[in-house]
DNA sequence: CTTATGACTTTCA
DNA sequence: CTGAAAGCCATAA
C-alpha cells in the first residue's frame, strides 16, 4: 500500500505550515530548513504535487521564489497566490514580496 | 541504470 | 534590468 510517503513531502508540508500568517518564506529558505540547501527545486515539486486537501491545511502561498519572487508569475495560482499574500497584509512590490518586512526571521519595526 | 521534467537558484554576458 | 546557461534535488517512466 502506498501509504507511506517520501519523507521529503511530509518534511516540505511541515515546514511551510509552521510558516505564521503575514510571512512569506522562499523555496531556497524552505530546503535549507530541510537540510537540503540546493533542493529549492525539490521543494517546488513537493508543493506542486500536493492534493487539494492539502492547499488547505498548507499555506503553500506563503513560499516563494528567490528576492520574494512569484515563480508561479502568468499563471492561475499565482494570481491566487498574489491575492491570498495581500488579503494576510503582505505588501508587494512591483510583483515581488518584501522579504526585507515579511521575510520568514525578519523582525519587523 | 539513464533520461526527462519542474511552483528553483546563481552566475555570466 | 533582461536573457541564457549550468547546477542541484527528487520523481516518474
Amino acid at each position: 500500500m502506498s501509504a507511506e510517503r517520501s519523507g521529503f513531502f511530509e518534511r516540505v508540508r511541515e515546514i511551510v505550515r509552521t510558516i505564521p500568517r503575514g510571512r512569506v518564506a522562499t523555496y531556497g529558505q524552505v530546503a535549507a530548513l530541510l537540510g537540503v540547501p540546493r533542493g529549492a527545486r525539490a521543494v517546488g515539486w513537493a508543493l506542486r504535487a500536493l492534493d487539494a486537501e492539502a492547499h488547505v491545511r498548507v499555506p503553500w502561498h506563503r513560499v516563494v521564489g528567490a528576492g520574494g519572487r512569484i515563480s508561479l508569475g502568468g499563471r492561475p495560482a499565482g494570481v491566487e497566490q498574489l491575492a491570498r499574500l495581500r488579503r494576510e497584509g503582505v505588501r508587494l512590490r512591483d510583483g515581488r514580496v518584501d522579504l526585507a518586512r515579511h521575510g520568514l526571521f525578519v523582525s519587523r519595526s
